[in-house]
DNA sequence: AGCTCATGTAAACAGCTTTTACATGAGTCG
DNA sequence: CGACTCATGTAAAAGCTGTTTACATGAGCT
């Protein structure tokens, strides 16, 4: 536990004023929403774990949606880091980089549920949150930068469109982290690791555009 | 509108007994998420939707978890049923017949977004319900078939596995409609229609597996 | 005709959301 | 230093919802 200074991130009290509510109620809602799903949290509850009466979110929430858009945003904001982290503007070699964003991609989901529910599962209507739709673009632009890193390897003739690529890797890593790495309804088990069945997807799909690993 | 018989399937009342408050309640379940997601239907406004008081539902479903567990198993039967129609064993040609696969997966969502919901982002624990399990299985059963069927082009050599191409085009199918089809936080506009997309995708996929469809 | 039991209602309790009026105290300015 | 101001908290209340309990109804059987 960090008690540096007078904001405390977390449920610490030190008064009659809080010192630090909107973190805090972000942090309960991240808690709530990973051990329960975005449906699962109410605001009384984080207001309960802030150690605050069911009021006091609403100084810095309009309504539940609002906190559950704001952690969303930030969702996006780490998932956008992380895939370019991971993408590393693909070095060492742009295809061995593209498995590694799509790794990144089911790390995230499997190490952020709270984040990665709040982003893709939720009843959040994205029009009506200035912002979220801009994060969402940043995480996608990643992808998509990726997929022409990877499609720039051919020579100018047999280049795939990248916007197609992204489209088609998003989509599969979407599926896989939705239907087998998350809770849910449909989960299923898997005869392998998730990741390995990303993988070996993406080698198919991209060495059938002539970019195959080892080849 | 069928009337037949004494039970009729909407939300009409014949007296102090319901008649069919069963159907109704499911009918009344099924609008509802339609209109607001799963998360977005409660026990007492279906029972306001059919026409009962707020206790009648727990007649016939414990709560309201139960309700959408019905809902989602039907889900899964119909499109257990759409998904074989389309595959038609096969016929007239394997590959022709895996793209109709995946444009029926897409009418699906497209069409039943309220049972897609239900099946798939619900909050539904698919242990706890006796049967979701067993539905999704004779679901997943017919893309199984279906890869099999393709993959069954090629000589015993080169035959793909057939279970890893049916969780591929899965989460391609399954990821194309949580990201472009169906409403929610990340739904995003396409350049080209999803069916198109996921179409393009498929073909790219089974080309690499030397599947291509008028090679 | 009368019994039985599935299926309905009414009423009550508890939790959540949101608003309103009021309380506190941190920071600022004379 | 003392007083003012305002963001940020509380308490209380109204109106939702889910769920349970005790009671009412009437359909179908004997």
């Amino acid at each position: 536990m960090s008690w540096s200074g007078p904001g405390d991130g977390g449920s610490g009290r030190r008064g009659y004023h809080h010192g630090n509510l909107r973190e805090a109620l972000i942090e309960a809602a991240l808690e709530l929403i990973g051990a329960k799903g975005p449906a699962g949290f109410t605001i009384a509850e984080a207001a309960r774990l802030a150690g605050v009466s069911p009021a006091a979110p609403y100084r810095h929430f309009r309504d539940a949606d609002a906190l559950l858009a704001e952690v969303a945003l930030r969702g996006y904001d780490r998932f956008a880091e992380q895939l370019a982290t991971a993408w590393n503007g693909g070095r060492p070699e742009a295809v061995r980089a593209f498995e590694d964003l799509g790794r990144a991609y089911l790390a995230f989901a499997r190490g952020e549920p709270a984040y990665y529910a709040a982003m893709f599962d939720s009843r959040l209507n994205i029009d009506a949150h200035p912002g979220l739709q801009a994060a969402a673009d940043r995480a996608f632009a990643v992808l998509r930068e990726a997929a022409d890193g990877v499609a720039s390897t051919l020579p100018n003739g047999r280049r795939p469109p990248s916007l197609m690529m992204a489209l088609h890797i998003w989509a599969m890593a979407h599926g896989i982290a939705s239907l087998f790495v998350r809770e849910g309804p449909s989960r299923r088990k898997l005869p392998m690791a998730a990741e390995d069945l990303l993988e070996a997807g993406v080698l198919i799909y991209l060495q059938s555009l002539g970019l195959a690993g080892g080849e």
